[in-house]
DNA sequence: TTTTTTGCAAAACCTTTGCAGTTGG
DNA sequence: CCAACTGCAAAGGTTTTGCAAAAAA
């Protein structure tokens, strides 16, 4: 699952055509693989591979953790998942058929906001300009510090 | 060590220095902490743990790792180290005392660029102003496309 | 039936921790 | 001498892998 390279996100607004996605593509519909697929779409938003084995608080059945990761890395092959990384600690992983959002994380308090990638456009173009990078906050957030944090620590800098 | 906060940089611009400052701040200058510090002396570059305690290829004696990490954190601490994590794989120590820099990972080939924070100030107000976000890539790096991974992309999907 | 997928156990990888023994000051 | 530090071994947290058994199609 080493971040390799990301499959576009395919249409699956559902459950049920989740796992029309996968017939179509030669994969069963197993039941581990209902498991995770279900976890996601009730979920709505980011799991971790543990929560989504343990059926996230027991609201769900319960099934194998490696199965768990295997499927999911399936499920991003064929772009019905998405993950991400917020800094250290397990992948969070979440369904791929929902707007694209870019993160920031405060490396003091550990908040997370997610964001329209548009409100980032312009800050990509002025790196991309610069360097020919095209930055992406998908995979991985923008760290530093938030606003409160930032401006606690001009508060403790200043006196 | 998770990567808590960052300790101002001290001023050590070379091994003895640095020994120094370990004896000012009541430390001591062990065998094992000496050869910390002088593998990154040394090499003057983002090193492993891993690395350190193998004695970079060979070149210098080798001691355990978990003394190396005990030791990369007390360092951290008195502001001799700094630390950042480029993509999955173990974590990569420098010596602190020289320019920082910011960093772009091309999430495609793993390529890491390192530049100069100003260069990256007009960003970083844009994300300021829009957020309140003070963003920082010394820890973390810019990741995305780089120049010939995103034009490739480019060709990709224009064809 | 045959190919895919599962569950379990074990390992891999990076990092931290406990502890008895050693060492630097 | 004594607090600080080491080396070793073991464990912790996350993810991967091998393999025989089970289940989709």
């Amino acid at each position: 699952m080493t971040h390799t390279h990301v499959a576009p996100a395919v249409d699956a607004p559902d459950f049920d055509s989740a796992l029309g996605v996968l017939r179509e593509q030669g994969l069963r519909a197993s039941s581990a693989r209902r498991l995770v697929l279900g976890a996601l779409y009730k979920a709505d938003r980011p799991l971790t591979a543990e929560q989504i084995a343990s059926g996230i608080d027991g609201q769900m059945p319960s099934s194998d953790q490696a199965s768990v990761y295997r499927n999911l890395e399936t499920l991003e092959r064929v772009g019905l998942v998405r993950h991400l990384h917020l800094g250290h600690g397990p992948g969070l992983y979440v369904r791929a058929d929902r707007p694209e959002r870019e993160y920031l994380m405060c490396d003091e308090c550990g908040s997370v906001r997610a964001v329209d990638p548009a409100s980032l456009d312009r800050a990509r173009a002025l790196i991309l300009r610069e360097f020919g990078h095209e930055a992406h906050f998908t995979h991985f957030p923008i760290p530093g510090l938030c606003a409160k944090c930032a401006k606690a620590a001009r508060r403790a800098s200043t006196s």
